[in-house]
DNA sequence: TAGATTGTTAATCGATTAACAATC
DNA sequence: TAGATTGTTAATCGATTAACAATC
């Protein structure tokens, strides 16, 4: 399935909400369902979703519509919640452990391996099932594991230099709460930055306006 | 200033960005740069920056390029920074914990004001220096204090039931964590939604590709 | 004044919506 | 078969980029 590449920013941001109201439909026991109805729960356009979905193939049957068991694979085997990237976190303070649980509570294509901190209030934490260890540790432990992704949850200060350190150490992939703008600074890496705090701010201008 | 409504949902997910990197520039002493230089800086076009920012008034000066501490103020009262909605959170797990620190870590146009969770565990625990209450007194604080906002960091189980409570007391707007859209459930209220984990899953799309 | 850079209009590009023939 | 609903093409709408006259 899933033709590489060129597919719209756009479409892909919406996959995953396509995938979290699959989920609810299959909790209801639902079979299937046209693009109309899908549309009318997620208040969005019966074209938009059919347009969306066949970017990656022909998922639908002409007077049936989709079959959510089968469309809920699709788009799942699509994201990649079935791939397993080896994951560390660096920074494990409030945050950093909100996250974590994100990270393992669903198939989210990802396996938190290890977590890696610089305050030794926070080394020696069990979170998530996990004990946190000395940031200075990072290096040998990289070069043994040789993670996909790392999360980091730090200071802006400190995410450039270890961005840096990560890259050289082969870590490709980013998700980063850092409010620096990674790709920016470095190339050939794939980054999902999220600053959670633009989004309160574009809160308060709705309010005021 | 900031010329009311129809501006594109676009625009204003742009200005907290501008807004941090004019933050940037202030650290830094500058005093007063250009489209073209910002956008360099931000790799995006110099057009898009002048555009986004005449949709609100002509900030600059031909000539001369922008005044950082001007524009920078000026973007900060568009987004309402100097606001002080009063702010209540329903749910203080670590992700609670660690968007109350977020809250209150900048100016952010909100003033936290109380925090509740139905965990006995949690309540009476001390969170960015307010005491955790039970949220059987959600309904008498709303009544005495007529918060504006509500965080909503909790279960998507429990989320359609509290956020319809906290709108039958008067909370007209929602910074919303829980997995579940408000928006297509309530008229009439202002929400921002924030997904964590749905970008977790649109970087492990990227990693597939 | 000459040079720089804005504010703003026009041109391009991409994304969304509408329409409909294909087909289950 | 007739009805429903898809896949897909065409039309519309909006957002981004380019261009340039206005002006500091």
């Amino acid at each position: 399935m899933a033709k590489n590449n060129d597919i719209s920013a756009s479409v892909i941001k919406r996959l995953p909400r396509y995938y979290s109201y699959l989920e609810d439909l299959i909790e209801e026991n639902v079979e299937r369902i046209s693009s109309k109805d899908l549309a009318e729960r997620m208040k969005t356009t019966a074209s938009q979703i059919r347009q969306d979905l066949n970017c990656f193939g022909g998922f639908g049957q002409q007077g049936y519509g989709y079959n959510i068991i089968a469309l809920h694979e699709e788009i799942g085997s699509i994201l990649g919640v079935d791939k397993e990237y080896k994951t560390i976190m660096i920074g494990a303070g409030n945050l950093g452990k909100a996250i974590t649980s994100q990270i393992s509570f669903e198939k989210k294509g990802c396996r938190l391996t290890a977590i890696f901190d610089n305050d030794p209030e926070i080394i020696g934490q069990t979170v998530s099932g996990i004990i946190v260890s000395d940031i200075k540790n990072l290096e040998s432990y990289c070069k043994k594991n040789s993670p996909s992704i790392a999360v980091l949850c730090l200071p802006k200060e400190n995410a450039f230099s270890v961005a840096k350190k990560l890259i050289e150490l082969g870590v490709k992939s980013f998700w980063n709460f850092s409010h620096f703008d990674l790709n920016l600074h470095f190339d050939n890496i794939v980054v999902e930055n999220v600053h959670i705090g633009d989004s309160l701010l574009t809160l308060t201008y709705k309010i005021s306006c």
